[in-house]
DNA sequence: CCTTGAAGCTCTAGTGGCTAGAGATTGTAG
DNA sequence: CTACAATCTCTAGCCACTAGAGCTTCAAGG
């Protein structure tokens, strides 16, 4: 198995051009290459690239990915540092939740309230100078 | 009233060069400048910043900000294109909120199953490789 | 008036995770 | 053998800042 860097990107659904990215920051190894410099994949890169693709879908930054590649490379280790890093992870995402809930609230508040008239008068315009929503 | 750009980063809680940042993408105007060319500003600029700064922690974007600023400036006009500026921002945070609940569940689901064995058995390391969550 | 030191100035570069484009080369089907 | 799609490298751009270098200015104390 030798695949281009197109057909890579095919089975994968991962951009060519963030192949060569994630091969630039080290998520990707160093690929074969054709006398005409080309790069050639095998199928331990189609795996990589999924787990890649899927880490990132699930919201993993970079840094966390090359950690669980490492990880996932000693499998007879304890997978302790890997939920770890994905227990890290949920708590992240239940702050950016948290967050976006909070401010949702405030301008919907703030939406509610206006009564469709004139800039002058309208609420969200309000609350955004004042950087409270009193009345 | 005339303060520096560090007594004017104190009244907002805006950081100085992000006030320069906001003059350059030109949220701010060019600010007054004493003979040294160091910038003065008055009451304005502080209600501005203020708005901007509330804006921004709503999490609207610089461009929405800079509409939402020169609407506010036209006090009789009708309020419509405000609201509707607020609701696709709402919308697009009910988005966000509704993907990273969605990958939060998918998460957490793997962490359920985990066994907290070895990496070659762990849950969270099969999801991520293989890009699904069956058993 | 003079010194000192905090605060200000401009400019460049870096962050993350790509994406876009220029301009050259290579692979492959007919 | 030719045509053309695919690939190559390199640079720059996106967003909203942030950090740092190396310089100048302001304001208070002596």
């Amino acid at each position: 198995m030798s695949i281009s860097i197109g057909e890579l990107a095919r089975l994968t659904g991962v951009k060519v051009p963030t192949i060569r990215y994630y091969e630039g920051v080290g998520l990707l190894p160093t690929p074969a290459r054709t006398e005409g410099r080309q790069r050639r994949f095998g199928a331990d890169e189609v795996a990589r690239l999924n787990f890649i693709r899927h880490s990132r879908e699930l919201g993993f930054e970079v840094a966390d990915i090359r950690e669980l590649l490492t990880l996932s490379e000693q499998p007879e280790r304890s997978c302790g540092e890997v939920d770890a890093i994905a227990r890290r992870h949920v708590e992240n995402i239940d702050r950016r939740i948290g967050r976006l809930v909070a401010l949702r609230a405030e301008l919907q508040r703030s939406l509610d309230r206006c009564a469709r008239g004139t800039v002058e008068e309208c609420r969200v315009i309000e609350v955004l100078g004042y950087g409270d929503d009193r009345v």
